[in-house]
DNA sequence: GCCGTTTTCGGCCCGACTGTTTTCAGTCG
């Protein structure tokens, strides 16, 4: 079982002992589970080595919580959980998860009525007897209905890159109106998480400004839910919810730190003021009752004991105490990227050719351009020939003679079956760059020992997305990625943050574990397309969400370091 | 059940919103 599969083990822990009302147990649960998910390490691989001591090393794990993870590990179940599932029904459980039901709703509907499943629950709905209960009114019973039929739909999460373009949009209408003086993207855009549920976007203005009737006529927009003076919500046509807030100047900081999030980052905030003897809130940090900072974020965390945080490492993952030390690390940007070292022309199954990509880097204002098509194996990248990847090779030897940038030989090697490599020892010596990559078919459970045998190639720098991941499939990377980044520390292999939304591979976790590990990482677009070329400041977002600086990404150098730091 | 340069016992974030509330409980972020 992974880390996700062990926390979800304890959420429902938390979920039942909630509806048991068993008093701060659930938090208890939810830490640990939340500890775990945040863990840059597999949980079997810290027990296989330090035991129950290594797990209680983990934030929200203590003596009782570890030995509940021992036994998951080594039985793949927990009986105290199988206990008390039989104590609760299931479908309460379930009841739970719906928008507007929380533990005490859920045991007055199931204690009421005795349902069965979701289904029971619509019907009972359908036919108004939700009335009968005290505290059930028309506009909670249409609601809860709403969820479930939502929940039917489809999973409430957004893919980053649908989200972002749609918030900067609505955040730029926004800040055209008269009144508005600022406005931010907060919530999960703003912390890039690669996944999100619903847009946030914080504004400063004087309350009551009509700011609302323009958004309501934006074309992206399918209807609105609510308007008030401080706070309103509207729906999308592709269904996501955006909640808008309008906060007074002296208020916008404190704003700004609450809804950025995350909430397990603001829960720690709030702690820390307690002990300091203030108040954190949205409206500002008060001493006393009177105001002692609110509208510029820096002042708070200066007056919580720690430097500002960038927004991508809000996650409750050490950030805090790394603040307080003054020991946070300089986080890499976009601006410092120098090029894209993993681009497909129209020589293999890119859209784009050589020149318009040359042409578009330049204009972004890169120093270089690895232009790396597919090699022959690969059927579904229409991998080319040798013989065509020398043609393609002189084309770029001509475009180099003209071009304000460096057109880089690249090569997206496949690694095959066998754990060879696609490619002759001659066209090695011919490419400037080897990307190698497995392309997970039907033949998957190999692909670490194969990855691990690709890296033993010394024609290799670069592993492309390295655990496999594609996250519309819903597949995770089947990779062991231990062994994998240790072979890469071992070997010098460079891995690959891939910022296309579709596969963000390596993740914000696994880039987090291979920096500190020491291994050097290239965010690349993949780019099939010219306007995936953009897709670059997602890639970064996942490095700063990994505290990656900008010694960690090789991209960030110019072309003839990163020569001297590939191995040929 | 976890956690501690304020504590090994006694805490555990805070405020808005909503419904149907006649003063507040439940849920959410």
């Amino acid at each position: 079982m992974d880390n996700n599969a062990i926390a979800d083990v304890f959420d429902e822990v938390a979920d039942i002992l909630e509806i048991e009302e068993v008093e701060w147990k659930p938090r208890a649960y939810r830490n640990a589970a939340l500890g775990i998910r945040n863990y840059s390490k597999p949980l079997s691989e810290v027990y296989k080595k330090d035991g129950i001591k290594g797990l209680k090393e983990i934030p929200g794990i203590g003596e009782n919580i570890a030995k509940k993870i021992e036994e998951i590990i080594l039985t793949g179940k927990l009986s105290y959980l199988e206990k008390i599932r039989r104590e609760i029904p299931k479908v309460i459980v379930e009841l739970m998860a719906l928008q507007h039901v929380g533990p005490k709703t859920a045991k007055k509907i199931y204690d009421k009525f005795k349902i069965k499943s979701m289904e029971d629950l619509k019907k009972l709905i359908k036919q108004g007897k939700l009335h009968e209960l005290k505290g059930f009114g028309e506009k909670l019973e249409h609601e809860i209905l709403e969820g479930i039929e939502d929940k039917e739909k489809k999973g409430k999460r957004y893919m980053l890159n649908e989200a972002l373009p749609l918030a900067e949009e609505i955040k730029n209408e926004i800040m055209r109106q008269k009144g508005v003086s600022k406005a931010l993207v907060a919530g999960s855009i703003a912390r890039m998480k690669e996944n999100i549920g619903d847009i946030d976007i914080l504004v400063e203005a004087r309350k009551s400004e009509p700011i609302m009737d323009y958004v309501a006529k934006m074309k992206i927009v399918e209807k609105v839910l609510s308007k008030g003076e401080t706070r309103s919500s509207i729906v999308l046509k592709n269904g996501i919810q955006v909640d808008v807030r309008i906060v007074p100047k002296e208020s916008f900081g404190s704003a700004t730190q609450y809804f950025v999030g995350s909430k397990e980052h603001n829960v720690r905030m709030r702690q820390i003021a307690i002990k300091k003897g203030l108040k954190l809130s949205e409206y500002g940090l008060f001493k006393g009752g009177k105001a002692i900072a609110g509208a510029k974020e820096e002042e708070i965390y200066r007056k919580l004991g720690m430097e500002w945080i960038p927004f991508e490492m809000r996650e409750e993952r050490g950030e805090i105490e790394a603040a307080q030390k003054g020991k946070l690390p300089k986080l890499v940007e976009l601006k410092d990227i120098k090029g894209d070292l993993h681009c497909h022309s129209t020589y293999s199954d890119g859209r784009a050719t050589i020149a318009q990509l040359v042409k578009s880097a330049e204009e972004m204002g890169y120093e270089y351009i690895a232009i790396a098509d597919h090699s022959e194996y690969n059927k579904i990248g229409e991998g080319i020939s040798e013989k065509i990847r020398r043609e393609e090779n002189k084309e770029i030897d001509k475009a180099n003679k003209n071009s304000n940038i460096r057109i880089i030989k690249g090569i997206e090697a496949d690694i095959k079956k066998d754990g060879t490599i696609d490619m002759s020892k001659e066209m090695a010596n011919e490419v400037d760059i080897v990307i190698a990559s497995v392309h997970i078919g039907s033949d998957e459970k190999d692909a670490t020992k194969r990855t691990l045998m690709a890296m033993d190639n010394p024609a290799v720098n670069i592993i492309a997305h390295p655990t496999g991941r594609i996250f519309e499939e819903g597949k995770e990377g089947t990779m062991d990625f231990e062994m994998i980044s240790d072979k890469a520390k071992e070997r010098g292999i460079i891995l690959e943050i891939n910022a296309n939304p579709y596969r963000f591979d390596l993740n914000d976790v696994n880039a987090y574990a291979a920096m500190k590990k020491g291994i050097k990482m290239v965010i690349d677009t993949d780019a099939h397309d010219l306007s995936e070329l953009e897709c670059m400041k997602y890639g970064v977002g996942i490095a700063r969400r990994a505290w990656c600086e900008k010694k960690d990404i090789i991209n960030t150098m110019p072309w003839n370091k990163i020569e001297k730091i590939i191995r040929r």
